[in-house]
DNA sequence: GCTGGACCGACAAACGTTTGCACTTTAGGA
DNA sequence: TCCTAAAGTGCAAACGTTTGTCGGTCCAGC
């Protein structure tokens, strides 16, 4: 393979100019059927593939848009780039996907590097700052997932704290009176939300609530959260998302905390995984791909030129409560 | 946001020629700093983004190569697509992963949407036939990963059969004589060269071998595999991977079955999740992120202009067995 | 035999960049 | 004062497409 082929070489090896190979290869009808043959035979020979970049240029359109995660290897942004795939695959618009490992800096470089190169970009729990944030909105067609926006012209896609409430009510159901919350990302919009939530639903309920600050959305930080938990004295663990209510239980059965017995865990996102953990676990289910398929929704109607109605602007889904075996009443 | 700024446009606003424009952005020092000045002040007040097609129009190089996975869902996949994207981003390579769900028609599909927008292709576990796959490597350069080629050409990355090997062995050593095998796809290369291990295996050591046939290779064809095992009377159950495991012991937990006890079970690739089941899963460990760094790391020799010496061509990365609860001895 | 139209193909412009070359200005040395 | 060099800037070509427009050929119908 020394160079890839061009529409020039195909015209040429075909005998015709640049238009009519361009015309036969896309205008079905608009030239002749034995010039059209004569023009694929040749495309197929030279193993000629169009080059989309000058498609681009001309067009000004892509074709493609990218979607921006923290972190690939949580399978709660699998599921999300899934959602987010299918959609867009069925309307002909080919995805990127940059996975920025939770490093802003790293994100900062990733929107910028792909600016360029796409029509659109969501960007899904970002820890850019709102400034960065807005500057981008105003640079390419932008989508938020799980984020605020200071702009409220970029649209977003939030994910609803029903699922998290209904916990804290499970809990207190099951009496216990005093809670720990392990905490996510500090730069985490979502775990600010979730937190209020928690908090509110705590006071509302007359739950002691003990703040474990912040812990990285890990399954390696749920150690850490777990003993924390202990030393408060709380009954129940909340976690910031299942990988860290995964840590916890490593930690809990290692020292010899029965689950829910003595300590009730609850995780969040119900992530591959959260029934195959003994005891399963209780955790809050998030619509993942509805997320993914949303966002990409908002997104396309954006390009397709169309002012988004406000109330079409911001969509927050509903999530609920998932009880598996985690849970349970308070040790008395 | 009414039309994406041009280097024009900024040009204009500066006061200066298109080409000076582009001088000021690119070439320090080759401006006076005030120019410079003027044009990164217009710039920002435009919002300027270049436009990578066009400047690929030029240069001919995307910048970017594509990674074609069959299930992003699957975490072993995740894994892989971390380690290309580890490596593509220390070498300012951006990565567009799609998934194609397992269709080889969608597979064609995206592979033939891509082809025209990237500098290479990294696909993973194709599904593609012979014919399809030496056809696109005479247009672009690509890389497969677990699959052979015909046309020694393409580079390939490989995973050893050490792990199941020692699986089979392991199982041996615990007095199993009776192994039931549950493979993976039809289309699967990989299937069928970890089938040929077995076999070969079993019959070293005098393992009587019952081949299950073949299975999707996903949590939800696990059931079937372990009810089709249970009926050879096997003693142990070896799995095309961890996902049909999980979905095996989901079964055998239902009707009672006890693992190890009663069934060995023993999976493939150590996925995230492996050590959360009860018992926790003896799997075959596979060096997923250095799989993906590997063929990022081929794919950029290749478009480096080099030509790989052969016997970097095809890498085959060793696999290692990792016994946890899920295998132990026989029943007698 | 002419006119009109259908059909087919080619020419050239345009998209947004980058870059080789040429031009102008200024400074510095002889 | 003149010459040379260097610095700074602009012109225009080129990358690979797509597409508006135009010209030519062929045939049917009068």
């Amino acid at each position: 393979m020394t160079r890839r082929a061009t529409l020039t070489d195909v015209a040429g090896r075909a005998g015709v100019s640049v238009s009519t190979a361009s015309r036969a290869l896309h205008r079905p009808g608009r030239v002749s059927p034995a010039t059209t043959e004569r023009v694929q035979q040749a495309a197929d020979d030279l193993g000629y593939v169009p080059s989309a970049a000058a498609r681009q240029v001309r067009s000004g359109q892509s074709g493609t848009i990218a979607l921006v995660v923290p972190d690939l290897t949580n399978p709660f942004f699998m599921a999300l780039v899934r959602g987010s795939t299918r959609h867009l695959r069925a309307h002909d618009v080919v995805q990127v996907v940059a996975d920025v490992e939770e490093e802003p800096r790293t994100e900062e470089q990733v929107v910028a590097a792909l600016a360029g190169r796409v029509d659109g970009i969501v960007l899904a729990a970002s820890r850019l700052d709102r400034a960065a944030l807005t500057g981008w909105g105003r640079r390419i067609p932008l989508v938020v997932i799980n984020r605020d926006v200071a702009d409220a012209e970029v649209p977003t896609v939030t994910i609803g704290t029903q699922g998290v409430v209904a916990a804290v009510e499970h809990l207190a159901a099951h009496g216990h009176r005093h809670v720990a919350y392990a905490g996510g990302p500090v730069t985490s919009w979502s775990d600010d939300r979730r937190h209020r939530a928690v908090v509110e639903t705590c006071a509302r309920l007359g739950v002691r609530l003990t703040a474990l600050g912040h812990h990285a959305p890990r399954r390696d930080a749920g150690p850490a959260a777990a003993d924390a938990a202990r030393r408060t004295g709380a009954t129940a663990l909340l976690a910031y998302n299942d990988l860290l209510a995964f840590g916890a239980l490593d930690r809990l059965a290692e020292t010899g905390v029965r689950v829910p017995d003595e300590l009730s865990v609850v995780g969040h996102d119900d992530v591959f995984g959260a029934d195959l953990t003994t005891p399963a676990l209780t955790t809050v289910a998030v619509p993942a791909e509805d997320v993914g398929a949303r966002a990409a929704a908002q997104l396309l109607a954006v390009l397709d030129g169309g002012d988004l109605p406000p109330s079409d602007r911001h969509v927050d889904l509903p999530t609920r409560l998932v009880v598996r075996g985690s849970s349970g009443a308070a040790p008395r």
